[in-house]
DNA sequence: CGGATTCTTGACGAGAATCAAGAGTTGTGG
DNA sequence: CCACAACTCTTGATTCTCGTCAAGAATCCG
């Protein structure tokens, strides 16, 4: 509805790496960048809700978002981590009047780049490819969570374990003099095991012992992911 | 695998419901069986493998399939089933030079629609719908997935078993004199609920014993859902 | 009838959730 | 600068679920 003018085009984060915007031509995505509004976000914000209508197409900048599921419990379902360059709220475009499939909350400060429902209409007709980008993205996301799946129907939950790591050092992972510094509470990396804080700790406790990790408060450090890729050669 | 060439136009078995056919126009539908080759299926068939170039694009028409991934020591991870109707090898259309992302099996005699790559291009520019039917359908899968991952972290084996005996009975289930019945070996269901064959065939007793259910060599048959429901408020 | 499936039941043990208690960190305000 | 509160992490004891193994019963089929 409110497209707000802007004197300047928004500009995409410098370095920003997208395969969403990659499938696209460099002029529609100068077309994509006019129609687009830039948002702050701040941890534990809800970015969009699940059930809700869905009425935003955006696509992280900077920061870090959880996609995650509620359960009718009140407890959450962790699905997976977003990383800058991932768009998400595809229903917008993929389903006509849809709803939301999953919440998403900011975790770190950061930004959005975000297109309401008119602009979405809009974008569609000027970009063709647009609308293969947006299979291809929801395609992406079935398949990482065919494996999530399979991860998290490894047996033990050392195994989990060691597989989360990995992976959250990969996406989410920077390094510093004592190698891969992850930053994630013991209960963050409980929520993406599916596992309880207790059993967290347990692990985390015996790999610092035999030297494989050092943990700090709400941070763990990898000196090398090669002791875990081999702990679990699976799925 | 033989392949039935016919003079006639590949007719869609009767009473056949789809939700992929019904995104179309039905202008494209019969395009679309035009191009179609019908194949008959038998059980234990492997109709796609995963990682190999995805060539094909298919409908059930009818018969039932599992749709499952294989891990690294050889386990089947089970995905969902397939009920006629279903469309499979979507990668093909997705994704450009693509592959199947995960294993079909067939566990009835049956038979499918099939459409080569070439009939599959053919058909994109044939039929407008046709790629809007597609990301449907894949974002389908994407939400059944969620859904089944929410079953999966259920807590205890008893309530994914409610859970996966409540869906399977809405998949596949149909209507006998002692209630619905749904033709499961427990080897079947075990695969389906991801626990052991002894964790449910004990369940599976004690709903007996308390009268919630039949069972019968590979059949089992379910007076009423709604015990079932009430057990499992979840996800 | 005999053989192959499919299902049942019991005993056992490994793994993980829960509970409880406390130790270590970080941040705040007096 | 210290004291205190809030948060995060650790560890042990306990309980329970579920997977495994073993043995055998029920059903189906030629």
């Amino acid at each position: 509805m409110r497209i707000k003018k802007r004197a300047v085009v928004v500009a995409l984060p410098p370095g920003l790496k997208s395969t969403f915007l990659d499938a696209l031509t460099p002029r529609e995505v100068r077309v994509l960048l006019k129609g687009a509004r830039s948002v702050r976000i701040s941890p534990h914000e809800v970015l969009q809700q699940e059930g809700a209508p869905a009425r935003r197409l955006w696509l992280l900048g900077t920061g870090r978002v959880a996609v995650y599921r509620l359960t009718r419990d009140g407890n959450k379902l962790f699905l997976r981590w977003g990383a800058p360059g991932d768009a998400f709220g595809l229903a917008t475009i993929v389903r006509a009047p849809a709803r939301y499939l999953v919440t998403i909350e900011a975790v770190q400060e950061g930004s959005i780049l975000a297109w309401d429902l008119a602009a979405c209409e809009a974008l569609i007709s000027r970009c063709p490819s647009l609308s293969k980008a947006v299979n291809r993205a929801v395609s992406k996301y079935l398949e990482s969570l065919i494996d999530m799946f399979g991860v998290c129907r490894l047996r033990t939950a050392e195994d989990r374990l060691a597989r989360v790591l990995v992976e959250s050092a990969g996406q989410l992972g920077h390094s510093g003099p004592e190698g891969i510094e992850v930053d994630l509470k013991n209960e963050e990396v409980a929520l993406a095991a599916h596992m309880s804080l207790f059993t967290v700790a347990r692990h985390l406790s015996k790999w610092q012992r035999t030297g494989l990790l050092k943990k700090y408060r709400g941070k763990i450090v990898l000196p090398s992911l090669s002791p875990f890729g081999t702990i679990t050669p699976d799925t």
